[in-house]
DNA sequence: GTAGGGTTAG
């Protein structure tokens, strides 16, 4: 296609003439052919400073930075002096590339001379600091604007809320003269990374107080909110409003629909969703893929995971921690230590330590300690504690108390300040008849000043969310609920010890009236 | 020219 434009394009006859020729380049790249574009570029004799920007600017906005500042250093091979577009385009590269330095010098370069920092170009500048993890200096910027536009604020409030500063960056989102969606997303965004979902759908709420449409990426984090809380109903709601407001089901969209649906516990509506979507992506594969593992159906996930690869997807790192944790969930061993050897040898992606950990914590439960730990000492560069963690818990199931002390001790050397280890060591100590030992541990936990970090859960009634820690009082029905607890507890014990008891007879309508 | 989003083990 855009070989055919350029054909014509030559055909009809711009030899010469530099603003046909940097309209050329503007359009093919505008188009997306940055190929056809920069040979058009590359070939011409009368290039400016336009037709660099405009190849600077199309490889930046087509996240190709490595290539934008391959133009860029050619440019100043051939001694053309970059201007402030050259500049923005550059700094917006840095950004994308994470490289700080050749950002902190670009402006520097720009401040030496004496130029006039425009608004987008203190924009880019702060949104490259930003998103270098330099809050200091992007603020020091956004400070000194004597005007600023709602990009800057943007800016400003993306950029701390990725950084989980969630309360700097509720000031300015307060203090902004006006307001956009895209700062009321920024924020709500910012909350459910920092897995503070409850009050990512408090201002969705307060957003439609204060009548303000929310959009497809309001929509997509708010979902995410959802996802994580478990919180079915709202979701619903959510979906209903999709389609009611006849949103645009966007790839994003749906796959945040899907993992709503699967981490709310609906896997009907989680595959209904899925096979609905006009378009799916790998993140979409991955996340169905990932709501089999949770509901513990392996061979599905292991059959979506193989249809995803025949439609010419490429897993990644992600999809695979699904593959592994639905073979995890489904005692598939064969196909968990098959699916982990593919994963480096034929897709070239090396494990990761959450992917060991899902393979020791798939070969512990499975009993095979011995391989787990041996898995655990061939992880490259030492493993972390999360592989540590999942061997322990097998050692604990297994009681093995030889390798579960092993691996204690090693997660106590790395992670000391996680008062879990010491708790569930001395716990195992216990079950082993070992007290002096349980005593030493939590002695140890005492004089390192360390109490044990309450857990905390959450349920949706009725699209509340109720949040609760370890022995919590605090509800109004809370003698119900413990009441309901005790009798589960009894039933889950009941059917451990008869699997093949008739649950169907076994159930007391007084537990469920309760819930 | 500069701003916001989806998948991550137990």
């Amino acid at each position: 296609m855009g070989q055919e434009i350029l054909v014509h394009v030559l055909r009809i006859g711009y030899d010469g003439d530099v603003f046909v020729h940097n309209a050329v380049i503007h359009f093919l790249v505008s188009c997306g052919f940055l190929e056809d574009a920069y040979k058009v570029f590359d070939d011409s004799s009368v290039r400016d400073l336009v037709s660099w920007n405009s190849m600077i600017n199309g490889y930046v906005r087509s996240g190709r930075s490595r290539e934008a500042l391959m133009v860029f250093e050619k440019m100043k091979m051939e001694s053309v002096e970059p201007d402030e577009v050259t500049i923005i385009g550059m700094v917006g590269a840095c950004a994308q590339l994470e490289d700080l330095e050749l950002g902190r010098k670009l402006h520097r370069y720009f401040r030496d001379k004496c130029l006039y920092f425009s608004i987008p170009l203190c924009n880019a500048l702060m949104d490259m600091y930003m998103k270098n993890g330099s809050l200091n200096e992007a603020k020091a910027l956004f400070d000194r604007m004597d005007e600023r536009t709602v990009v800057s604020w943007t800016i400003m409030i993306s950029g701390f809320a990725k950084f989980g500063c969630l309360d700097e960056a509720r000031r300015l989102f307060n203090e902004m003269p006006e307001k956009d969606i895209v700062q009321w997303n920024a924020l709500i965004g910012g909350y459910v990374q920092a897995k503070r979902s409850k009050e990512a759908l408090v201002l969705f709420q307060e957003m439609q107080t204060m009548n303000i449409k929310p959009d497809e990426v309001t929509m997509v984090s708010s979902l995410s909110a959802c996802a994580q809380l478990g919180a079915l109903d709202i979701g619903i709601w959510l979906h209903h409003y999709i389609k009611k407001h006849k949103l645009c089901l966007t790839v994003s969209l749906g796959t945040a629909l899907v993992d709503m649906y699967a981490k709310c516990g609906n896997i009907e509506k989680t595959l209904q969703v899925f096979h609905e979507m006009p378009i799916r992506n790998s993140l979409t594969w991955t996340a169905a893929i990932g709501a089999f593992a949770h509901h513990g159906n392996g061979h599905d996930a292991l059959s979506y995971f193989l249809k995803m690869v025949d439609s010419g997807l490429r897993p990644d790192d992600v999809t695979f921690l699904g593959v592994l944790s639905a073979c995890c969930h489904g005692g598939l061993v064969e196909e968990g230590r098959k699916f982990f050897a593919q994963m480096s040898k034929k897709f070239k992606i090396p494990p990761k330590s959450k992917h060991y950990s899902c393979m020791v914590d798939l070969l512990g439960r499975a009993g095979l300690l011995q391989e787990a730990y041996e898995l655990v000492r061939g992880v490259p560069n030492e493993a972390d504690a999360s592989v540590w963690g999942a061997l322990f818990f097998a050692c604990r199931v297994h009681r093995n108390i030889e390798m579960g002390e092993k691996a204690a001790l090693k997660l106590l050397e790395l992670d000391p300040g996680d008062s879990g280890t010491y708790v569930l060591l001395a716990n195992m100590y216990v079950e082993a008849t070992m007290q002096h030992k349980a005593r030493d541990v939590r002695k140890m936990m005492g004089e390192r000043g360390l109490q044990k970090t309450p857990g905390c859960s959450s349920v949706e009634v009725n699209g509340n969310i109720f949040e609760f820690i370890v022995r919590d009082k605090t509800h109004f029905q809370s003698d119900q609920i413990y009441e309901c607890l005790i009798q589960l507890t009894r039933h889950m014990e009941i059917v451990e010890y008869f699997p093949y008891i008739r649950y169907d007879l076994l159930c007391d309508s007084d537990v469920y009236s309760a819930m």
